[in-house]
DNA sequence: AGCGGTCAAGTTGAT
DNA sequence: ATCAACTTGACCGCT
């Protein structure tokens, strides 16, 4: 079975997930600066709580959480912790409550921490806010039962072979909780599903392969074997395999096919997901997660289903 | 009240 | 040398 899988915001829900800018937080007193944040991270929790309710109620099976849902929790002038904030149990609590509400509905959760998260970076700097950013996901992921993060393979920095080795080393000294929540997803401009395969079969972190990226940065293996061999690597470590999906903006030959459509063309769909997934041939009990990146959110993943419910 | 420029962070490649 | 792209609008200071 396919779980399909919501990216973060949503386009005709009224849904919202609410921010912060350091800007304008810098000015104030810290106690002032606490209960601004407090109010957003509690009104985020109800939001989270409501998205993933919007999700269960339309069979969407899985939602990807937006890094931000605790805006600059990391932030090194006005970073903070959830229980140094003014109400912290009661954040704490609704948080709890959509983990309650996740696990009730068999709902899986994901993060993607941005692009400023880099395991490979020659910067010891870089290097620190990253660990420091994947710590704070991962709290957040344990009080909501998310089971991904998910990065990518990080900069090719003039020598990948040297960058991927030093992703390797970074990997196996990560603290459990990063651990055993991470993925690495192959990109489209440095990172090929062929050169981060042996990073995850070294290290026990499944691939999530986006066949989008892939098909703008192709490395000779097929669709198939990539699903495959990426399938596997999450088989081993005892969990559900996670792809990503998306169409482009102005099709396969326009300028610049990396940009995300409104919706999903259902003949971007790998015609072996669904042979695989879809039709069962690999027994009812495998299940994946397809997380769709379109532009209208919400809208093209209902769409995207109905379409192919309407192919079987 | 509404508008539009700006938003913490890194890296790359197109222009 | 600058800038958009990355998951994508939301926020905030100005009028």
């Amino acid at each position: 079975m396919i779980r399909f899988g919501l990216c973060c915001i949503f386009k005709g829900e009224p849904i919202r997930f609410r921010r912060k800018t350091a800007a304008s937080l810098k000015g104030l007193p810290r106690s002032r600066q606490l209960e601004l944040l407090a109010e957003i991270c509690r009104a985020n929790a109800e939001s989270l709580l409501s998205a993933l309710a919007y999700c269960h109620e339309r069979g969407i099976g899985d939602f990807r959480i937006n890094s931000q849902i605790l805006p600059l929790a990391t932030h090194p002038e006005v970073g903070y912790q959830l229980r140094d904030l003014p109400g912290g149990d009661e954040i704490i609590t609704a948080f709890k409550s959509c983990g309650e509400l996740r696990r009730r509905h068999g709902l899986r959760t994901t993060f993607h921490p941005d692009q400023f998260v880099l395991l490979n970076s020659p910067s010891a700097e870089v290097t620190r806010h990253s660990l420091a950013e994947l710590g704070y996901q991962a709290e957040v992921a344990e009080l909501v039962g998310a089971d991904v993060i998910n990065i990518h393979g990080g900069g090719g920095y003039g020598d990948k072979p040297a960058a991927l080795k030093r992703l390797v080393k970074r990997i196996k000294r990560l603290p459990q909780a990063v651990y055993r929540r991470l993925s690495l997803e192959n990109d489209d401009r440095i990172y090929t599903p062929g050169e981060l395969l042996p990073v995850c079969v070294e290290t026990g972190v499944p691939l999530a392969y986006d066949v989008h990226h892939h098909r703008c940065l192709p490395d000779g293996l097929s669709v198939e074997e990539v699903s495959e061999r990426a399938r596997a690597t999450w088989l081993e470590a005892g969990r559900e395999p996670c792809f990503h999906l998306s169409s482009p903006r102005q099709g396969w030959t326009g300028p610049n096919p990396r940009l995300h459509h409104d919706y999903i063309q259902v003949e971007d769909f790998p015609a072996y997901w669904l042979a695989c997934w879809l039709a069962c041939r690999l027994g009812h009990q495998e299940r994946i997660t397809v997380e769709i990146e379109a532009k209208h959110k919400e809208l093209a993943v209902l769409r995207l289903m109905a379409e192919l419910a309407g192919r079987e």
